[in-house]
DNA sequence: AGTATTTGACCTAC
DNA sequence: GTAGGTCAAATACT
């Protein structure tokens, strides 16, 4: 028998280190495309991740949730679909009032590891989305802590969870923890990479998609963007990064001259910036340069820029 | 009507 | 025993 749980143990570390391979493999074909095949290699790698997902939640038991924290674990949703549950529901069928008071806390315990915290001026659009599903008053602190959890726990099985809770009036100031990591398949806005990068890249860029295609496979931005609203958002968004701010593509449709400085924007750059915004093509539209893009030049593109106007279709 | 938020109650970890 | 995290009915919103 423990001999049994050893495989076991090893299997899930392979697995594992597998699923870690391959995600190393989409974020180097993400950021550096391989010309006609990238889409089908970027389609491939999503299966194999679909793959290994789909084998360590039918590996998983419970048990090695906390040796294994990276293990997505899908919540048994049958026996909670749709949020609300009426009473005479709770006395039937699988979920017994007594077993789903076992179960209702069975993910309670206090996560200490996995978790991040971010104290911004701003609650920021991190890219996810989230539901709220509580409010607490916390010992001596003046402002409420609210607890989210990510929109897809029931659907897929994603576990990711954050608290925001304001910790200062004057000049505002919150706290934003996340706990868990994303195994849903809703892919992370411009912000959300944005942000990872501050995290994890100093000199990271992102690339600006403006593709109204929607049959071109693009898996970081599958809907991206669902109107032009959220475009203006995003890029807006983009804003509060000054200083790491890249527009970069290795196969764009549209290129920003190199030999040109866009962080200090000049009325020939601002031609450049616009003429790339609104052009069009049957591919997508993409803006590349390797420049960084400054706080002031951001805001200038968008106050010279009618939105609105935007040839590309919704 | 469907979905999201609010909020008091409940439960567990400490 | 208490503080904090989650549930779920009620309510608000779209």
């Amino acid at each position: 028998m423990e001999s049994e749980l050893a495989d076991l143990k090893m299997i899930i570390k392979e697995l594992n280190l597998g699923q870690d391979f391959t995600s190393g493999l989409r974020e180097l074909i993400i950021k550096k495309p391989i010309g006609d095949n990238g889409v089908l290699a970027q389609e491939l790698v999503e299966k194999i991740m679909a793959s290994f997902c789909k084998t360590l939640k039918m590996l998983n038991p419970s048990k090695y949730v906390n040796e294994y924290p990276q293990i997505p674990v899908a919540i048994d949703s049958s026996c909670r679909k749709g949020g609300r549950r009426s009473p005479e529901d709770s006395s039937g069928s699988c979920c017994k009032k007594s077993s789903s008071k076992d179960q209702r806390f069975c993910n309670k315990k206090r996560k200490i590891s996995g978790t991040s915290v971010k104290e911004t001026s701003t609650l920021l659009d991190d890219g996810h989305v989230w539901r709220k599903y509580g409010q607490k008053q916390i010992l001596d602190a003046p402002y409420p802590r609210s607890y989210y959890r990510c929109t897809h726990k029931f659907d897929q099985g994603c576990e990711a969870t954050k608290q925001e809770q304001r910790i200062q009036e004057n000049p505002p100031q919150f706290r934003t923890m996340y706990q868990g990591h994303h195994t849903c398949t809703t892919y992370p806005t411009v912000s959300q990479i944005f942000l990872d990068s501050q995290t994890h890249h100093e000199d990271s860029s992102i690339l600006l998609s403006f593709d109204s295609n929607v049959n071109h496979y693009n898996p970081y931005f599958p809907t991206f963007p669902s109107t032009k609203k959220d475009m203006k958002e995003e890029v807006s968004l983009s804003c509060f990064y000054p200083n790491q701010h890249q527009i970069q593509s290795s196969s764009s449709d549209y290129f920003l001259p190199f030999e040109y400085d866009y962080s200090t924007p000049t009325a020939e750059t601002f031609g450049h910036v616009k003429a790339a915004l609104s052009s069009e093509s049957d591919n997508g539209n993409f803006i590349s340069s390797g420049s960084s893009c400054t706080e002031h030049c951001m805001e200038m593109m968008l106050g010279s820029i009618d939105f609105e106007d935007l040839p590309f279709s919704i």
